[in-house]
DNA sequence: CGCCGCCTGACACGAGGCTGACAGGCGGCG
DNA sequence: CGCCGCCTGTCAGCCTCGTGTCAGGCGGCG
């Protein structure tokens, strides 16, 4: 799970990705509305953290924009405790929940769990291939009903297969995924982890096209 | 006619603006790729001039935007003279043609005229040819309904075919979008490949021009 | 008829991908 | 503070399969 968090305060935006690293999401950080706005044109996020109180480019002006251009991201604005104007505006705007600074993390997380479980049509938090099942808010991993053990690499790179359940992957991608950066020896490192979680989840649930890429196919693999 | 030119160098901006309205055509110039996602999103144009050489934003990330937000716009990229690599990736991101860095302005605006021809750009990501579908999303290709493996030197091989349906592409030039470099000797390398493809699709999806080159017919080739 | 362009089956080589082993790093626990 | 565990990147070896090459065949056009 990425999340895009907009928060221009630096100790705010570090204890904001602390809480939802620690909560097993991802978390990347911009500064300025300007920034949020292209990341997450040209990304792909699970959710936003967005706070309204930006020095340059206006939060609301960024929510109004990714609404306009039909942009489904689940939005969880932060607003000052006085804000309440800014709020009815927010939530107007089309954002999902909002949060009054300051706030306690496990709110934060709460909620942002909350809008991910209800948004987008993903009705259901559970991804299945197989006999796999991966459910997002308890980061519990199953195989034919027995709990299985994942790492967190391991994992993220599961739920990033799972999300787009039916596509080829690109090694490249993955690795921009599960890092930042992106190198020929890497490579090898993303074989390994490859071969890791594999045994962990039996066969034919991640499949290799070679010279494509990876994927877990569409229909209910492993179980024919 | 509008068009969409994306392109940071003001001096070919303007050359490309003057051929555009010289020929009839109404001309845009935008200098990134912020702006160019933006104003595809939020104004209507016949078609986009695209530079993928841009120095912020890379072209390629406007041109998969759009192309996952289901822009039905005919993309033209531009790339340079050894930019094959970028060209392979630009059409299977699903640009309608492509031109090399230098051009004339008349063939410039020859292919856009094509490209507008053959109307609607590439509104769904999947290209079809008779039985054959490809999906560019998934990077799945069937045939009569039947998943088929592709390598990923036979599916560049027919995306590109497919990008340019209806066109007859020396074979020349399909060499230079499988690998970089062109020769003589491999002049039969791609006649194998081109074998083992036509095996896979069947007949009458892949036809040959005596000494002209390969083309995939426009019409619903393979069915009748 | 003979040349030339294109097709195709066979084959061999090398790249791409897999895996077991090892080492550095980081955190936990005593 | 130091030991010990697990996680993860790197390396080397192996195997598979994709792809280029070769040789020969087919067919059209002069």
């Amino acid at each position: 799970m990425r999340i895009l968090v907009v928060e221009d305060e630096p100790r705010i935006a570090a204890d904001i990705r602390e809480g939802l690293e620690r909560a097993g999401y991802v978390a990347e950080i911009v500064g300025d509305g300007e920034a949020a706005w292209f990341r997450a044109e040209t990304e792909t996020y699970d959710a936003m953290v967005l706070d309204l109180g930006l020095p340059r480019l206006d939060g609301l002006g960024v929510l109004r924009r990714l609404r306009g251009a039909d942009v489904a991201l689940p939005v969880l604005i932060l607003t000052a405790r006085d804000g309440w104007r800014e709020r009815v505006e927010g939530i107007d705007a089309g954002a999902d929940d909002y949060l009054v600074k300051p706030f306690r993390m496990e709110e934060l997380v709460a909620r942002l769990r909350a809008i991910l479980r209800r948004t987008a049509g993903h009705a259901s938090p559970v991804l299945r291939a197989g006999a796999v099942e991966l459910d997002t808010r308890t980061r519990a991993v199953s195989v034919a009903g027995r709990e299985t053990d994942l790492t967190a690499l391991e994992y993220r790179l599961l739920a990033f297969l799972l999300h787009r359940q039916g596509q080829v992957v690109a090694a490249g991608e993955l690795l921009d995924h599960l890092h930042g950066s992106d190198s020929d020896r890497e490579a090898n490192a993303l074989e390994a982890l490859l071969t890791r979680l594999r045994r962990k989840l039996g066969p034919g649930i991640i499949e290799t096209r070679r010279g494509h890429g990876y994927l877990v196919p569409a229909d209910s693999a492993g179980d024919p």
